[in-house]
DNA sequence: AATCATATCAACCGCTCGATG
DNA sequence: ACATCGAGCGGTTGATATGAT
């Protein structure tokens, strides 16, 4: 579409509606009172007739993303809380780019709204990092700094009575977080919170991500991330402990653990759908985080 | 105060998929 | 089995807001 078309909100061609134009770009007030109270009434789904019916000079796509975006009841908005960035990224690790499956998960968020923080945010830090966000660089970093860190914070504003006056002290998080941890089917792998903070990190990690992890919303405004630490028990089996592997790939060694080992041995991969990591993203913790979100 | 850069988000586009005839 | 059509999805774009210089 040309510019000149989008700047007046009507398009040159007339696909769907036979000789009408088809306005587009923003929508106006009159044209949202006009579409909710058809729904109201009819209900969705047929939005090309809906469009029609309504007097809208839409497209059906225009009005089904206008209604399912703004204007459907329960849509959440405003920043996303810890708790959905936590989500967003266990479940972006598990799914991928499958947003309208991730949005399902998070109540009354959108897969736009989900999409959008995405990519302003996540992928504005693998570019800071000068990796791709599929890489196993920024996945690394992802699982074992960020998303510990999170976890992290919600922890510490559990802990507050002002915030959450009735559920989830750190203690129930932790026992049900089982993020950093191999095969816990036990369930005694879990994080113990006492780790989360002050861990030794060795000098190449620690300082390739105080250099490069520039401080991200709310996730990332930490000056030493915690990392690596909480691991090392439970990754044991891990079995390669830093070893000098390939140099050309990226790796680091912390507290006798050779992340990238785990990795190889471990992880699905980001983006990759169907190869999913059920001991890191299971059921339970989804599940969990949902609730919490509720 | 003006200008530029960057971030955010609403909305569009093209493609795919499933239902239906 | 094939064609058509509507719905939905993910990627992308452009307008606007915000911050930095």
């Amino acid at each position: 579409m040309d510019a000149q078309a989008r700047k007046h909100g009507y398009a040159g061609t007339q696909s769907e509606d036979q000789g009408m134009s088809i306005r587009k770009g923003p929508w106006t007030i009159e044209e949202d009172s006009l579409l909710a109270h058809y729904i109201s009434i009819h209900g969705e789904g047929h939005w090309n007739s809906a469009a029609r019916c309504a007097g809208l000079k839409r497209t059906g796509k225009s009005c089904r993303l206008r209604w399912l975006n703004y204007l459907r009841p329960n849509v959440r908005r405003g920043n996303i809380t810890l708790k959905e960035q936590l989500l967003i990224l266990q479940l972006h690790s598990r799914w991928g780019n499958r947003w309208s499956k991730i949005a399902q998960m998070l109540p009354g968020r959108t897969d736009n709204e989900i999409k959008n923080y995405w990519r302003t945010r996540v992928q504005k830090q693998a570019k800071q990092l000068k990796c791709d966000v599929n890489s196993k660089q920024f996945r690394d970093t992802m699982r074992y700094v960020w998303i510990p860190q999170l976890i992290e914070k919600i922890g510490a504003e559990s802990e507050s009575p002002m915030d959450q006056p009735t559920i989830s002290p750190p203690t129930y998080y932790s026992s049900q977080i089982d993020i950093p941890v191999t095969a816990s089917e036990s369930g005694s792998d879990l994080i113990d919170p006492d780790f989360m903070p002050d861990i030794s990190v060795s000098s190449t990690f620690s300082d390739s991500l105080d250099a490069q992890v520039s401080p991200w919303s709310d996730l990332t405004d930490y000056q030493n991330p915690p990392c690596g630490q909480y691991y090392s028990d439970s990754m044991q089996n891990g079995s390669s402990l830093c070893p000098e592997n390939d140099s050309s790939s990226w790796s680091w060694c912390q507290d006798g653990v050779d992340m990238q080992g785990v990795e190889q041995e471990r992880y699905g991969f980001i983006g990759g759908g169907d190869s999913l990591d059920q001991s890191l993203w299971n059921e339970e913790n989804i599940w969990f985080l949902q609730q919490q979100l509720m």
